[in-house]
DNA sequence: TATGAATGAGCCTTCATTCAT
DNA sequence: GATGAATGAAGGCTCATTCAT
């Protein structure tokens, strides 16, 4: 079920962590492609020999990461605020994919690469489990904003949700990918360069649609 | 200026499309890094050199049919009806947006690789013409919207834009991408399988923000 | 017997100059396996097919370069003076071979591709022309001499043409080419600068054994 | 500084000494650009990627055995003795010479390709230790003698030096390259198949100019 | 368990040569 | 005769993976 051999689930958590760091690095940078192992190891300082140790091929070690960002994101999500007004949940949600995208550029940058279809047969051995908890947390968010009374009743919830995170998502990749900032500055200019207040914005904006 | 020798030019036009066909599929699938020039040359059934004396290199290749496809989407955008209500030319953008991407899916597929960090040096040697020209059009729709009345005279004309294409190129994607199918079911469940209904229904949702 | 095919003395001397001279500078820059033909052509402005039309192969146009090189050799062998001193021939000879690597560095560097064992099974296909005329030049200039009574009766007149052909041709060399020229330099330091004062100490250095 | 990598400093010796063989061989038979890793790894009975992993190039495979053999030829300079009259260390020398290009006639060679212009841009990397041993130990001869009073006081040490290498040089190329020994024939005939002898007369001529 | 040398398929690219127009 | 598009063998080099130590 994990993507890792056992090996590697005995040797120090540091060591682990840094392998991770390195390969997000490689693998963000340099595409599934053109990213090499015989390189990440180099990097990392460990044989090459350690690394097929750890992870049966190329293929297992980038779902082995693309798996650890997921749970990251998974307890991102699993740490938003339930309370407070809708509007400082969106708040926050928006702010606090800033802040993950800022703290993990390499990682956020790693779903750029998960997107596209070369890698559709890689994603297929990956769970749903973001999407499982992120449509998740957006449906129940939805429906308690409207079961209070914050949205209107008729509110098309699925939909909503896609909207919603249509945006989060673009605005979390401007953070961090090069050719995604620079789609946002032909849309707004100079604002791109203060993510957090077009955060701001964009949730006044995307309130209306659901009010 | 193009990324295409002059030999090209000079071979029957089908021949040229089917050229463009092929690699277009060959990058859209297996991405840039692991698509083979020697592959795309045995599928177009041309010899390698001739490969070669099309294109000084499987970089100038890629750069080729990506400005193709610009191209093509400029287009598109062009021929965008400026007449009607504003509800009717979303819902054309929409629909336009669907119907581009049904036809040209391996095309579509390819701006995923694009987007990736992975080409960002190659992006750099394409014109931003795709960008200048739909940030354009998108904010002429909503300048003569808000100054028909259609839309409320606060609106915050460069943000919308940016939402409203966000969410048209990620409905765009859902016709193409495995990825962005998928995704879109998870929030959408099988509504997912009529996507023109789905974009009805997104142009409500999406006219709310800007009323 | 010739290198070139018909159709190459049909063309204007003009034109075929240009071919020569381009084609020298390429093999003598680049060395014979490195030089291209289609490159050759295109620098000549000239289409391959026409190439194709002059000259059989890489191998012949080589040649056929090479042969006109040892003509111009030739010629300049056959002009030299056989009259006045020993010493003032053997001048003659030495200021003429910088004059001539002077006015042709690419030829005269073609020779040390010549001299190559890379070029061996090619140079099997010249006439030793050149060799010969020179050859015979130094004998009879010497054998001249010593039945004037400038040189010694017992010269070792073959060894003393070798040793002078020597001397002349690294010389020369150091004219056009970068490593004999650095070679020389160590030898004399900034002597290097002025070859043909060098080359009158040469002169007289080299009497000093015939005499 | 050294132009190979450390894992070629780890395999054994003579494993080393078998690919530098094959190496020169190639190199000297067929010139540097005619020359392909490929086949000397297959003549020498290795994989492509092993070659790669001792070197990290086809230039630095190329400089490492050229270096090589600089290290044999500084050797043998300084194992020459320095005792002995300037006569007696002129025949050593010249012997020598030919001794080292029947021993190693495919290194000897390889210099042929060295002074190319097509491989200028390679010598750049190589120092000019080679050059730096012979030009002193042929001035500190020289010098020697004249001090000695067995060379004449005014003698031109600098020139006579070069001199004296020129003609070394071109008879130890005659030992080993197609050319050189065929130029030779040329002007000694038969005298061309015993080497040594000739080396004999060549030192008498030699001494003539110097004393 | 860790190491890293070894392998070889496969990639991008060049170029001598041919041949239809 | 002139042109230049077409061909494909071959070369330099990379890298995922294996395996002996």
């Amino acid at each position: 079920m994990p993507f890792h051999k056992e090996t590697f689930d005995r040797i120090p958590q540091e060591k682990r962590d840094h392998i991770f760091t390195i390969a997000v690095s490689e693998f963000a940078q340099r595409g599934y492609a053109a990213a090499s192992i015989n390189g990440i190891a180099r990097k990392a300082g460990i044989s090459i020999g350690s690394m097929y140790s750890y992870f049966d091929s190329k293929e297992d070690l980038f779902l082995a990461i693309v798996d650890k960002g997921y749970e990251l994101l998974e307890r991102v999500f699993r740490e938003l605020s339930r309370e407070g007004s809708f509007r400082q949940q969106l708040l926050e949600l928006l702010h606090t994919a800033l802040r993950y995208a800022r703290q993990h550029p390499d990682m956020n940058n790693l779903y750029l690469g998960v997107m596209t279809e070369e890698l559709a047969p890689l994603s297929m051995r990956l769970s749903s489990r973001v999407e499982k908890v992120s449509v998740n947390y957006y449906h129940h968010m939805l429906q308690a904003a409207v079961n209070r009374g914050e949205l209107r009743a008729d509110l098309d919830i699925p939909l909503a949700a896609y909207l919603m995170d249509n945006n989060v998502l673009m605005l979390q990749l401007a953070c961090s990918s090069g050719y995604h900032r620079y789609r946002l500055q032909h849309f707004v200019g100079e604002r791109a360069e203060n993510l957090e207040q077009l955060a701001n914005s964009l949730c006044d904006l995307i309130m209306r649609c659901l009010q």
